[in-house]
Formats: structure tokens, sequence, C-alpha cells
DNA sequence: TTGTAATTAAAGCGATTGCTTGAATCATAT
DNA sequence: ATATGATTCAAGCAATCGCTTTAATTACAA
């Protein structure tokens, strides 16, 4: 368990990961990153072969696994049932990302943060090694929900869909600034709560039915 | 009605936004937005003092009159009743973007992603003078939202307007993405119909009770 | 027309960008 | 001990960054 002192390779992506989450894909250079990880610049591209790749390692580190667990997840809840439940589903939707923490060894609000970014930074310039997965992930999803929502017309529902995506990914990376702006009036959630209102929030809005 | 030319500060704002809606904050340089211009390089400090206050000044330009109209639209539907309708409320929040699309004599679209880059990229960034409307906007809407949800508890009732701001944001920026990712079955919605799908979904969300 | 101020233009400042080089150092196998 | 491949290092590349300087040009009032 003595945690023997991490390869410069994984102090690279260690020392990435954090700054991409505190500003931004686009602000931040290579010497913040080798002076961060207390490495020489050339490294970079000794292990990565680019910045760009680099960018694209720690996006796929976590986004392929992620995406796998909600596959994984919603097969679990598809068992049996032809139709699974609403709350189930967004729930295998998001759960992920609470289940990746542990294993990222980030701090939560951080890797929230991280995640966040790749879904708003960067969803139409994902790395082609996440794009086959999540586009299944994206296809599993819609199904699923369109069993539940047999009702529902297919645009309106894939736009629902997306709301979601907007839910959780400013939820994501704006906690911070939500708290600033209400002076803490909003109050610090533990990570359960915070996904069951976002599930309860979707919940509604997808099976809303207008009533005007 | 005859368009005279542009002056070089106006040709130096028209350039930045499309070129902030495009890229990001993050990812444009005082050349590119002189080459997009036609203008020197120069003009942008003589004019606006420096890159950083040419942003602020690309943003105040339309946050200040959206949340003027927003709470302008709140008064509105506040006048004689107490309780103001909650559609009535986020219709208040979201359709001053689409009141300003004119004036800003931008495409819809990019007119929308810059919005969404202002709220996504630099929440917690915002010009100091953008500041003080926003925070009076962030009070009035959550008064007006506790009067009508009376029983929902105040954090709760922030984290869903955070939510709803999710929502609008990743809509503004990413509905690109989602023609994309989506191969099109997204439809093309004229944006009456976009705002009050946003609605109808936020609006569920908002009256959702619990009934587990 | 002349004088004055506002504006534009070309050139270049030091700092930083992503990336490469060639030599030094390390680990490991023989 | 020695050779070999993997890794790290300091130094520096051309390109670009935001910004300034100085001179030329324009606009307009006296």
């Amino acid at each position: 368990m003595a945690a023997q002192k991490p390869s410069t390779k994984e102090k690279i992506l260690i020392a990435t990961e954090h700054l991409l989450a505190e500003h931004g894909f686009d602000a931040v250079s290579l010497r913040d990153i080798t002076n961060t990880a207390e490495v020489n610049v050339a490294a970079v591209n000794y292990h990565f072969g680019s910045k760009e790749k680099l960018f694209e390692a720690v996006q796929c580190r976590y986004i392929n696994p992620i995406n796998e667990e909600r596959l994984r997840l919603l097969g679990e809840i598809t068992q049996g049932t032809k139709v699974a439940d609403i709350r189930g589903i967004l729930d295998a939707f998001m759960r992920p990302f609470l289940n990746m923490v542990t294993q990222s060894e980030m701090k939560e609000q951080m890797f929230f943060k991280l995640m966040g970014r790749c879904i708003s930074d960067q969803p139409s310039d994902l790395p082609e090694a996440a794009l086959p997965l999540l586009e299944e992930m994206v296809r599993e999803f819609t199904m699923a929900m369109a069993r539940a929502l047999p009702n529902l017309p297919q645009d309106q529902l894939i736009w629902r869909l997306h709301y979601t995506f907007g839910v959780m990914a400013h939820t994501l990376i704006h906690a911070d600034a939500l708290r600033t702006l209400t002076n803490g009036e909003c109050g610090e959630l533990d990570m359960e709560t915070q996904l069951e209102w976002m599930i309860d929030f979707c919940h509604a809005g997808f099976t809303n039915e207008k009533t005007t």
C-alpha cells in the first residue's frame, strides 16, 4: 500500500488533470504542466508525443470507463424487464461519475470539474478513441428512454437528453460559482444528495406531458 | 437605412463576437481579431485599452440589457399578483435572449453560442460592470420562484435555478454538436419551439415533488 | 488654409507558445 | 565491468502572444 513515488508519466497526467479542471483546455500551457508536475518540458513530448495527445490521454482515461460503466448499469436495470425505470436510466447515466471518483484518486470537486470540462469545452472535439463508445452510449440510452416513454416524440426525447447533459455539466463545473453567487445559501451537499436532486429535476422534465 | 460602413471600433466588436462564439474566450488571439476585422493590431488597444477590456465590452454589450429585460419581464408578470406563474418566470428568464437577437444583428446561432460562452466559460469571471445587475437578477428570480413554490426548501430551489442555467447554457452552445451526434434526428427547431421545450422541461423539474 | 486633435499604420518590443535537439544520466542485462 | 536501451536534462528553435512606439494619415474647427 505504500505509495511508491509516481513515474514521470503519471506525474504529468496528474498535473494535467488538475490544471485542466481548474482552467480549461485552452488556457493551460506545456510549461504550466511541467512546472506543476516538476518534470522537464521535453518529458511531455517524449511520453505522449504532443500536447494534444496528452489531453486526449487525460480525457480517455476516464471518459471511456465512464461510458462503459453507464452501459453496464443500463444493462443491469434492463435485465428481464423490457421497459426500464426512468429514474433508473438517469441514475445509470449520472452515477458512473461518482463511482469513478475513488478510482481517479482526485478530490471530488476537482474530478467533477474535469469531467464537466470534457463535456462542456470539447464535446465536438473529443478524441477519436472516445467517439465510438460515446455514440453507442447515446444510442442505447436514447433507445431505453424511448421504450420507457413510448408516447414522447423522438426529437423531443433527444432534446430532453441534451438538457440532462446540460444539467449535469453545468452542475459539475460551476458548483463553486453558485456558492459564491448565493453567499452559500445553496448549502453544502454530499454527492449522493446532489445526484438525487439532479435526477429528481430531470426525471420530472422527462415525464412531463404538457397540460396546456 | 443604408448601412453606412462600420467604424473601426464596431468592426472589432463584431469580429470579436463571432470569434468568441466560435472558439471561446481562451482560444482567441488579438491577431485573430484584427485579421478578421481587417484593422490594425494597435486599434484594439487604442479603442479598448486591452484585450481583456475588449472582452468585457463584448460581454457587457448584451449581458446587461438581457438582465434588465429579464427584470422588466419579471416585473410585468408580477404586476398585481403576489405570486407569479412559474412558466411565466422561466419565460422571463429565457426569452430575453430571443428578444436580443434582432438588436445584436448577429445570426441567431452565433448569438446564442456567444451568450452560452458567457454563461459557461466565464461565470466566475464576469466583468465588474455586469455583476450588480446579475446579482439583482438572481435575487429577484429566486424570490419570485420562492413565492411561487413556498413549500420548496431554499437550497433545493437555488439548485434547481442552477440546473435551469445549465439547460440553457448547454442548449445554446452545443445545439450543433447535438445535430452531429444524432445525425440530425433532433430536428431543426425554430427558436420559439426551442424555448417552449426548455421551459416545459424546467417547469416540470421545478414543480416536481418527489413521491417516493 | 492652417492648426489641432483623433485615428490608423508599420515595426518591433520582451515574453511565452509547442516542440526539438544532442548530450548526460539512469537502469538493466550480459 | 561493460554495453545497451530507456529516460531525463538544459538549451534553444521558430512562431506567436499581448502590447507599445513612433510616424503617417485623417477629420474637423478656426
